[in-house]
DNA sequence: GGTGTGATCGTA
DNA sequence: ACGATCACACCA
């Protein structure tokens, strides 16, 4: 399933703010499917009461904390992980949470795996609809994505020249839910909001 | 399309 | 107590 040119560490070497724009229309793969990544959010360290690492590290956050290009993912609601590329923001935290994506390959896969996805454009529209489709748990936090098992590649499509920016979905007033740090591919129907 | 609600448990 | 959410019910 090689669907293009391994990103290198270099490239998630950059301030999320950077990266999160960067991501857009690049390829996840891993697990046997790969996906079109569309939706991305920003999220930085002390300075964002949105993110966990505000409040510093701890044993959940201690990767956003750590190198850039490998996984932090958490679980949240009880029932739900998230995962996130990690950025680099000199000794804070920094990762950029994984939205959505549009299926690429190994959508049969997907169908198995989300097998509440009424439609196929609900297959990877939310962070946590996505790690299902991928098979991605809490046993992939901090895992390398130079290295695998999941991989992000560019197959030749560059990123929007115009992406679509709102602010960050989910956050309770005041938890810098003004921030205008969510980036996504304008029109795509995988979209986890239109 | 939109709104409202319950599920379910690790983290702080 | 509360969540970087989802699925389902219901209304439009």
């Amino acid at each position: 399933m090689k669907r293009g040119r391994a990103l290198a560490r270099s490239f998630y070497a950059r301030d999320s703010l950077d990266l999160a724009p960067a991501l857009l229309n690049k390829v996840l793969i891993g697990r046997h499917v790969a996906a079109r990544i569309v939706e991305v959010e920003a999220y930085r360290g002390s300075d964002d009461p949105g993110s966990h690492a505000h409040r510093g590290m701890t044993p959940r956050t201690e990767v956003m904390f750590g190198p850039p290009g490998h996984l932090y993912v958490y679980f949240t609601y009880g029932m739900h992980w998230c995962a996130n590329v990690v950025a680099t923001n000199d000794g804070d935290a920094a990762a950029v949470l994984l939205r959505a994506a549009a299926p690429v390959d190994g959508i049969e896969l997907m169908r198995e795996r989300r097998v509440k996805a009424r439609r196929d454009r609900d297959l990877l529209a939310g962070p946590a609809r996505l790690c299902q489709a991928f098979g991605i748990t809490g046993a992939d936090n901090g895992t390398d994505l130079v290295r695998g098992p999941i991989r992000i590649v560019d197959d030749g499509v560059a990123p929007p020249a115009a992406p679509g920016v709102s602010t960050r979905i989910g956050l309770s007033p005041g938890r810098g839910d003004d921030h205008p740090w969510r980036f996504f591919v304008p029109g795509d129907p995988n979209l986890s909001r239109p």
